[in-house]
DNA sequence: ACAAACCGGACCCTGTGGGTCCGGATATCC
DNA sequence: GGATATCCGGACCCACAGGGTCCGGTTTGT
């Protein structure tokens, strides 16, 4: 179904989470920084996973860590700045739909007769221009401290197939 | 890594190749019906794989089917009338790239706390739109008789979407 | 020195894509 | 009308990877 990997849903909600956590700030005056236990605890996301996000994007220079006592995360730039294609490159590894797209011809054991040879490489491309164009911000949806029943129905209504 | 399922791919080789053989014709005079075995073996695609995905395809009204001797599969519209969604509909199910999106609620636990319900579904049509620019037809590359390493110079470059 | 937090890896386990097979239905040909 | 070729529908099994967990090591502040 062309469906992404849960992490990535989970990595966009632990963003998401960073920045808000960073304007209103917890109070210490670290400019934010937040436990991943904090944002376990905020999200409802189980801890470990949470940690393991976290890595991801640390290492893709979504997020700056800071190690030690009083440590954590903060966001390395704003939300505005972070597409969706960076968060799911981060997590989930370079976009690429096929096997035969980013590693040439490896694996492809048909490659002798295949007709659409690099022609996925136009979808990919398509795909990706149209994900680098949806900001985080834009994902950033009402503040939502609302009560679930209403929720449900703002979020819901007819999905525009 | 937003990676489609390889029924997809070989769903599109094997539309394309219903193409092929619709026009220069087995010789038959049936209009260009094929039997899903002479497509495997057209493709390099194993055979009950072939027949799965034509199933998935016919379903979706976007081949037609013979049945009895002498029958087979033809396209039900020309290559041009089909684009990449409509493919990945009928062997994958709707696109929808989280849980929330298709069904609600149902199954996402953290719903009370998630912050970006329904905003998916922005990425969602980002990437529907996208994909329905793209018919069959462009994603039929060079007729390709031609030797592999030519090919490959053939396919790659800047895919003028 | 102790504690709090990140860091890096190893580990297992379930879900599902992906491939195979079989019996039944159906249309053509002899 | 029977034989044959083909589609049709389902059940079945296997392997791979997502994804969740845990543990020891390292860094930093109190």
């Amino acid at each position: 179904m062309l469906r992404l990997s849960r992490l990535t849903d989970y990595a966009v909600v632990v963003l998401i989470r960073l920045a808000e956590g960073e304007r209103g700030g917890s109070g210490r005056g670290e400019e934010g920084v937040q436990t991943s236990p904090g944002i376990a605890a905020a999200t409802g996301v189980p801890e470990p996973t949470v940690a393991k996000v976290l890595k991801a994007l640390a290492c893709a220079g979504l997020v700056a860590s800071q190690r030690g006592a009083h440590g954590g995360y903060r966001l390395a730039r704003p939300l505005a700045a972070i597409s969706v294609v960076d968060v799911i490159a981060a997590v989930d590894g370079p976009i690429a739909l096929t096997a035969c797209v980013d590693g040439g011809a490896s694996g492809c054991d048909v490659a002798s007769l295949c007709a659409v040879r690099g022609r996925w490489e136009l979808v990919n491309d398509a795909i990706r221009a149209a994900l680098d164009r949806i900001t985080l911000a834009d994902m950033r949806a009402i503040p939502l401290p609302l009560p679930p029943p209403l929720r449900m129905k703002l979020a819901a209504p007819e999905a525009a197939q």
